[in-house]
DNA sequence: CGCTGTCCTGCGGGAACCCGCAGATCTTGC
DNA sequence: GCAAGATCTGCGGGTTCCCGCAGGACAGCG
């Protein structure tokens, strides 16, 4: 059994090597990345089954590496080590993870012992292992009261890409007044017009202070928006 | 001599106090906080003359703590460890340094040699490091053939917080035109309009685009917004 | 002094945005 | 089958944004 790191953090990364090499002592190999590029690569050439993953990463993030490696090959099981619970993060995992696939969420702050236990619970056991915060998180964005629906979320995204109403329903074959309402359902749920209701009409611009909330809120991080930015790219070069 | 250690992640805070150790081995407490907010207090009650602190950190970051900590003692010499160079954060400190203080600005994919180099030169030598990357963002956001000007930054920040052009105007005792002109300026230079010029008339919000832009070129960063956000609730609770 | 460059300002208009209203689907459940 | 709810759509209008044009204020320079 053979695992591959893929973290660009060099403490991070000894670090993770060890507590592997104490979590799981019948594993064979530990292979290194420091990017998800490479990561790719290793997973392919190593035909690794098993990969710790960083998630915020130069070049490539983890998202992304995950993305294309459960591409060819689903049963790969993947344990994500981050610093955030952004819902950004966890949205954009939840959104990459193949029918079926076992894989688990674990945050940097847990402790060790956190850490090894999710280890064996996710490479031998096959088990997914969702830290409570995430699972909170998750929860959150799921239960449509407080957080954003799907629908909510991707126009968010092409709104904070920069595109107008016009552009966005081409792009999701929808009328301009339909773009237009869920861009007021997503303004009620954000709460942009609580805060520019009462003394202070006009003093925000809805679409750009949706974005501005949303970034703080960590519903979006600027990872998401390249991400989408690229999407919309190939989407508009294939079109 | 005593060296205080900002930091929220654990193992990069039992780096730094060894490399501060081996270092300094004249030097004597070496305290540790985990985050910008009890690093301020702990540099409050311990006199702290020395900090090596993290810029990205939860609660409250770096940026904001250095701020304080340097509000109540302009001569405390404080190291800058990171693991960007984003223009955000360059912009950020280059902003609150006082007149005539010592500091540096050392990344943490840097060499451990280069870390205890900078420790002594800062703290010792009271001269200030920055590291060769940071230093090329500075110099390309100053010159202002690429970069933008300082107005330019402001500007991109009010627009990123969801201001209208009104909310600008009246918060920088301007009028709406000139507002304007502003905008146009940052809107060329970020290059918005080479990218909604061809074939994609209109399908730009140009507003909204710069922020994208602005945010994947890391100009801004979420915490940034965060800044300017409490910058702004200040001034028009005062006014 | 006049010229030039830079910045601020007002005016006007076309485009985009925000949204209330009302009708048209389509699903869900009794 | 029908009522209730959610979603999509067109229409109309008020507001904001984007910007070309033109004029004024001010600094630097020959």
């Amino acid at each position: 059994m053979d695992v591959l790191i893929v973290e660009d953090d060099a403490l991070h990364r000894s670090f993770l090597q060890e507590a592997v090499r104490a979590a799981l002592p019948e594993c064979g190999h530990v292979v290194e990345a420091e990017n998800g590029a490479s990561g790719e690569v290793q997973a392919r050439s190593a035909r690794i089954e098993n990969v710790v993953m960083d998630l915020q990463m130069h070049e490539r993030n983890g998202i992304e590496a995950a993305r294309t490696i459960w591409r060819e090959r689903p049963d790969t099981k993947i344990l994500f080590w981050s610093n955030y619970s952004d819902e950004a993060y966890v949205r954009g995992v939840a959104r990459i993870v193949p029918e079926g696939a076992t894989y688990g969420y674990v945050l940097k702050s847990a402790s060790e012992e956190r850490l090894k236990l999710a280890l064996r619970s996710v490479f031998i056991e096959s088990q997914c292992v969702i830290d409570r915060e995430v699972r909170g998180i998750q929860q959150k964005s799921l239960g449509n009261s407080l957080g954003l629906s799907d629908v909510e979320y991707e126009i968010l995204v092409d709104v904070a890409l920069g595109l107008t109403d016009k552009a966005i329903a081409h792009r999701k074959h929808l009328s301009l007044r339909s773009v237009q309402n869920r861009l007021q359902q997503l303004y009620e749920k954000l709460g942009i017009y609580e805060t520019s209701g009462h003394g202070n009409e006009g003093w925000f611009n809805l679409r750009t202070r949706a974005v501005a909330v949303a970034l703080s809120r960590r519903v979006l991080n600027a990872s998401a928006i390249e991400r989408a930015e690229r999407d919309l790219k190939e989407a508009s070069g294939s079109h």
